[in-house]
DNA sequence: GTCGTCGTTGAAAGCGCTTTGGAAGACTGA
DNA sequence: TCAGTCTTCCAAAGCGCTTTCAACGACGAC
């Protein structure tokens, strides 16, 4: 069923039957419920890519992943943002279109662009001064980013969590129990997150007049296995830490076998924050937490992208806006003062 | 730059440009080259919807998300599965849309269907009897789905793990260390993969003569906290279980978790074997596996549903395929012969 | 009665591509 | 020389929609 057969069987003019259905005001009350009945009769779909065609908008946002520089790992928080950035999208019709790339992002930006496949950008997983956000802002794509660049000048719009002050809180939280070997399980530090993460660590430290022990921080991609092999290498230490602060739920996972292997009694003889993103599969206990963590729910990012993207192709000539997520802290059982170790 | 300007570019029509491009052989080389090159030079891009509006294909694919019954649970597998199916569809210049649904799933169907927004359709989760592919193959839509659906006899292609082997041969294999009293930690069994697992696991307890203990059987989403919650129940029973066997890494995270809160030693006093997707942020040990599994990469199977979609997009006339992937069962530390409880 | 205005509808152009149905030129063989 | 092939190219229609421009009737004002 087409425009064209609708009209004809309406007895009107294709002008019409598309206006009443887009909403336009020059058509009357009556034509536009006559219209509006018979189109929901026929079960008429408006063809997307004609209509995509006739007004330059593709009703899509593009998702460029790209397949990380290691282990080809799919960030876990990765299906968790999408979902949220998905109602958005669903409740304002437009589509969500994924790429997956291996090799040069700028390229499938610049098609998406040229072939009109989308009508703007999230970026994923900023890193420090990414030129991937200069490229598009010279590409003229919209896009939104879901984090930020550290040392890029360019104005841009974009939705993070304040992940410094999320680890400085953290870091002091764990400090005021009297932890001062306090090991930091990071992801990778040329990702911009895990930069601020580890300043909000060294700058809660270093307020605290304590020296910055490069031994007590590992960076990796954030898998269960690099919070393990992270967490036992400290452990290993001559002064191993008491305490430990992990960049996911997952690394986390991997800091709690490697404690467990060690016969270490969580919150007794070592305590243990999270950075909790609320994944739907893997929260932090139903009503106690298990574990202290700063939290921040990554579908609620997701959603709130998406919004800040429509916005921006809906609206471009308004300023760049940005949104900083304060992370909540809740206190768990996995934390508790310095163990004596002399006692 | 668009085909017009391009072909005024080079003083031909845009006939012969297109046919240029495509690779239609009634152009002649050295002007095939000529525009090849005019078009690297110029970096045109055909556009999308352009192109789609006039071959009447959208180069796309879809992949349909419901959102869980509860707990608005993302599967965690499925960012694997469609980082491989995306592999596949980048290599074949296709496009990945995502729909994210609350309700009415076929309405989605129809729509993509109407709105030509896609050519074919991935059917994730799918359950017993799943309605959803009988309305697929009504609209006219060309699908793939990854999984089965037991109890539905219209044919259809699909890509499934053998489910129900990889829990026989799973029970099987805990059964020969001694093991009677095996737990069940069981995604939700309206789940088609459920169900067979479940048969799997019922099969071979049935075989070596011993009864089913529905104590021993939870169904639920597979959350960390199902597997947690789960065991702990059956750990409290007058004759708890001496092994578990769980549907995927999340949950026995769940189950390790209420077996080390118990005290008990995992494969000394209890033995866990799990299903393990190979999910590449949660792998199951690097060199040596922790957990003794039934493992099947997810990811794999992306890359071959999708692969299998496009055929059937390109030659819709051919029959079905299908593709029954068998798991492979790697022992691991998590498993032991069954304790002296007398001892 | 004429004119301007308002409210409502339509014809047709155009979005950027593919593809049908020729057509011009080059080349054969007689 | 000419009819009959190929080879190579093109004009134009068409995909299904939006949108500009124009038209038409009704109405009130003069």
């Amino acid at each position: 069923m087409t425009l064209k057969e609708l009209s004809k069987v309406l007895g009107l003019s294709q002008t019409t039957v598309s206006r009443a259905l887009n909403g336009y005001p020059e058509v009357s009350e009556t034509t536009r419920s006559r219209v509006r009945e018979a189109a929901e009769r026929h079960a008429y779909r408006p063809n997307a890519r004609a209509k995509g065609l006739a007004t330059g908008r593709a009703m899509a946002i593009g998702h460029v992943i790209p397949q990380s520089i290691r282990h080809e790992t799919v960030n876990p928080v990765f299906g968790d943002f999408i979902a949220g950035a998905g109602e958005t999208y669903a409740r304002s019709g437009y589509e969500m279109v994924l790429a997956f790339i291996e090799k040069d992002e700028s390229e499938v930006y610049r098609t998406f662009k040229a072939r009109g496949s989308v009508d703007g950008i999230v970026v994923h997983g900023p890193r420090l001064n990414d030129p991937r956000l200069r490229q598009l802002a010279d590409i003229g794509l919209p896009f939104v980013v879901h984090g930020r660049s550290s040392g890029l000048d360019i104005p841009y719009s974009w939705l993070d969590v304040n992940n410094r002050s999320a680890f400085h809180r953290a870091t002091r939280f764990l400090l005021d129990l009297g932890h001062r070997r306090i090991g930091l399980v990071n992801g990778l530090e040329e990702m911009d997150f895990a930069f601020r993460r580890r300043r909000g660590y060294e700058q809660a430290l270093t307020e605290h007049g304590l020296p910055i022990d490069p031994a007590l921080i590992a960076a990796d991609e954030m898998t269960e296995f690099h919070g393990y092999r992270s967490a036992r290498a400290m452990l290993a230490l001559p002064d191993p830490p008491t305490a430990f602060l992990a960049a996911s739920m997952i690394c986390t996972l991997g800091v709690r076998r490697a404690t467990d292997e060690s016969g270490l009694v969580c919150s007794r003889d070592v305590s243990i924050v999270t950075f909790d993103d609320s994944l739907s599969y893997l929260q932090n206990g139903q009503d106690v937490p298990i574990y202290t963590a700063t939290r921040s729910s990554v579908r609620e990012a997701g959603r709130r992208t998406a919004r800040m993207l429509i916005d921006r192709i809906q609206t471009p000539d308004t300023p760049h806006r940005q949104e900083l997520l304060e992370a909540q802290l809740v206190v768990g059982l996995s934390t508790g003062p310095v163990p004596n170790r002399q006692g």
